[in-house]
DNA sequence: ATTGATGAAACAATCGGTTGTGTTATTGAA
DNA sequence: TTCAATAACACAACCGATTGTTTCATCAAT
C-alpha cells in the first residue's frame, strides 16, 4: 500500500528528457542551466513531491551537515540549556545534532566519539566527563579538520577552541561578596580539581582571601567529585560542626548550596546572618529555597548556540582562530542567602 | 598533513588480492567465506585502522541507523529526563539519536519533521507541541511504515503507537489526597484542554470531586497555556483573593503550585493548614519549597526508554501492536503541602 | 570416470546524487 | 563566410558499501 520507492532525479530526468546531472544542477540554481529547464525542473519537482537523498548526497560530497554533541547527562539544567543553545544554532544553519551521554564515563566518552566519527560528523561539541583525564579520543577528528569545540568542562592541553565562562573571576567575585558581607570564615565547597571549572573556582575564591587578607584554612576547603545534595548535606554537617565554624560558604554548585542552606536550617543556625551562602549556576531551584540562594549565573543557553557557532563557521577561520578561548563574562545573582548586611539592617 | 582518504574495503581487497564484496562479507561474518579469508580480512582491517563508510551502507542498504525525537523545549526537567531515556535505549542498539525542537510552535514542528524525513530517521519520537492541533506532517512517515511515537503529549485520532501516563487517574488520585485530607473546596489550575495531558488531569480532578459529591465550581478551575512561575502567581492571587476562597488546589504541573505555595506564604496564608497543595511532575523544585510539595512523580527516563524501544522494535511487530497505548503508572508523592492531618496532630 | 552437491570467492549491478569533462548549437567578431 | 567564444546540456565516473548471481574448485557418491 505504502509508495515503495521515493522519486529520485533520474525520475525526474526522464520525465522532462534531460539528463541527471541537469536536473541535479537546476535544483541548486546552477548557473549552466537555462531558465526554463530550471522552471521545468522545479515545477515538476514539486508535483511529483520530491525529496533529496540526502545520504547519496553525503557520500557523494561528504559533507553530512550533521554535528555531534557528547555531554555527561542531558538531564540537567545547566546541560540541557547548553544543548538546547546548540540545536537552536544548528537547526539555523540547516545541520542536525545528533547527542549522546557519557554518564561521566571516560569509557563511555570514547565510545560516543568513536560512534560520532564513523557516523561523519561535521563537527563536535563536548562538555567532559568527569572521569576523562587523556584526549586522545578527540585527535582523530582533529588531524581530519573535523572542528572539536569544548564546552565548559575543558580539557587545558590540547589546541582547539573553548567555550568557557570565567571560573577563577567568578569564584573571586562570589568570595569577595561574602567578604564584604562581612564574613571573615570562609569556607568552600569544591568539585573535582582535575577539571578546569571547579579548579578556577577554587582559585578565585584562595585568591580573594589573599587579597583580603584572610588566612586560607585548608579545614574549610572541601572537595567533592559528586556534589550532589546528599554529599552536600554530609559536608555542610562536617563544616558546620567545627569547633571554630565558618560564616560563610561558597559552594561550587547550587545543588550542594541548597544542602548547606537545608541543613543550616535544621542545625538552628541562620542564613545569612550566622552563615552567608552563595551557590553557583543560578539552577531554578536557586529562586525556590528560603531564604532564596545567591549564586553565579551564565548564560548556558548562549554558551550552546557560540559552540556551534564556531563548530560551523570553522571553514572560515585560520588556524590561530581555531584553537582560540571564547571566555563569557558570569554575573552575580546576589538573593537573601548571602545578603547580611541589609538583612541585619533590617533586624 | 591529515591523510586524505579514510581506508575502505576496497584498499583491503586490493591488498589481500581478494574482491571488495569478499571483505565486506568477511567483516561481517557472513557465512560462505573461508575462516583463513576472514581472519586475514579481519586482521588487516584492524592494522590499517579501518572504519566501515556508515553513509556508503546506509545508501546502499536503505538503513541509517538514526531515530529522530521533536520536543518542544530540551532544557525542561521533565523532557531532558525523556530525551535522556531515549538516548540510553537507542545507543544500546546503537542507534543514533538527532533531536529538535518545536518551542511549542506548530510550524517548526512541521519543518523539524520535514528535515527528519528528509534525513531517513528509521523512526521518530514526539512530544507534541502546544500548538499543534493536526498531525499530518507525520502521515508521511506512517505511509513509509517509519514508526512514530507519541510521548507524553500525544494526539487522539491518529493510529500510532503512545507512551503516556495515566493523567486520569493521577488527577483523580490527586484530588482525592486532598479530599481525604479534609479539603472541601479544591480548586485546580489546568494547562490547555486541547492537549491530553491537561485535560484528562482535569477530567480526573472532576471525577474525584464528584465521587465525594464535592460541587464543581466553575470558579475554582482556571486554565492557562504556559502555567509558567509567573502565571502562577497571577493565578494563586486570583483563587485567593476570591470571597470564599479554596483550602486546597490541584495544579497541573509544579511550577504553578510553587507559586502558589509563595504567593500564600506572602499572603499569611497556611499550607497546609489553609491551603493544601499538590502539584504535578516531581521537578527538583518539589523537595526545596517549603514546606516540601507533594506532587505526581512519574518515570520520565523510563518513558523515553520505552518509546525508543517502541520504535526499534517496530519491524518486530504486527499491526495491532504498532498502534498500541502504552500507559504507565504515576505515584503520588505526598509530602507537607498537602498532609494536613498529619501537620494537625503535630499543632 | 561422471555427476552432483557444497564451499569459497569473484563479478557486477545498485543505492541516488555530484561533478569534471565533453559535445552541440548559437552568437558575435573578424 | 569563418572561427572562436559562450551557453546549455549530456556523459560518465565516482562516493563506498551491499547483495544477487555466477564461477570455479573440491570432494563425495554413484
Amino acid at each position: 500500500m505504502a509508495k515503495k520507492r521515493e522519486i529520485t532525479i533520474y525520475d525526474i530526468a526522464k520525465e522532462l528528457n534531460v539528463s541527471p546531472s541537469t536536473v541535479s544542477r537546476a535544483l541548486k540554481d546552477h548557473h549552466s542551466i537555462g531558465k526554463k529547464t530550471k522552471k521545468a525542473v522545479l515545477k515538476l519537482a514539486e508535483q511529483r513531491g520530491y525529496q533529496p537523498n540526502v545520504i547519496a548526497a553525503s557520500l557523494r560530497s561528504n559533507k553530512t551537515n550533521t554535528i555531534g554533541i557528547i555531554t555527561s547527562w542531558i538531564n540537567r539544567p545547566f546541560i540541557s540549556s547548553l544543548i538546547s543553545g546548540v540545536e537552536i544554532a544548528a537547526n539555523k544553519s540547516g545541520y542536525n545534532v545528533i547527542i549522546s551521554q557519557s554518564h561521566d564515563s571516560y569509557n563511555s566518552e570514547v565510545a560516543n566519539a568513536q560512534a560520532l566519527y564513523n557516523s561523519r560528523i561535521e563537527g563536535l561539541v563536548v562538555s567532559l566527563a568527569m572521569e576523562t583525564t587523556n584526549y586522545d579520543h578527540f585527535e582523530r577528528f582533529l588531524k581530519k579538520n573535523i572542528p572539536v569545540v569544548f564546552v565548559d568542562r575543558v580539557p587545558e592541553d590540547i589546541n582547539t577552541t573553548k567555550v568557557v565562562i570565567d571560573n577563577f573571576s567568578a569564584g573571586f567575585k562570589a568570595t569577595e561578596h561574602l567578604i564584604e558581607q562581612g564574613c571573615t570564615r570562609i569556607a568552600h565547597i569544591g568539585g573535582a580539581q582535575h577539571r578546569n571549572v571547579y579548579r578556577e573556582r577554587r582559585l578565585g575564591y584562595v585568591e580573594a582571601l589573599k587579597k583580603h587578607n584572610i588566612q586560607i584554612d585548608d579545614q574549610l576547603i572541601i572537595e567533592n567529585n559528586v556534589l550532589s545534595s546528599e554529599e552536600g548535606l554530609r559536608i555542610a554537617k562536617q563544616l558546620l560542626s567545627l569547633p571554630n565554624r565558618p560564616d560563610g560558604i561558597f559552594s561550587a554548585n547550587d545543588t550542594a548550596a541548597v544542602s548547606v542552606i537545608q541543613y543550616a536550617r535544621k542545625a538552628g543556625i541562620s542564613v545569612p546572618n550566622e552563615l552567608a551562602v552563595i551557590g553557583f549556576n543560578n539552577d531554578p531551584v536557586s529562586t525556590i529555597i528560603d531564604p532564596p540562594l545567591s549564586t553565579v549565573g551564565h548564560p548556558a543557553i548562549e554558551m550552546g548556540k557560540l559552540a556551534a557557532m564556531q563548530v560551523l563557521n570553522n571553514d572560515n577561520q585560520d588556524e590561530a582562530v581555531k584553537s582560540q578561548t571564547i571566555m563569557l563574562e558570569t554575573d552575580l545573582v546576589i538573593r537573601q542567602s548571602s545578603l547580611r548586611s541589609k538583612i541585619l539592617e533590617k533586624v
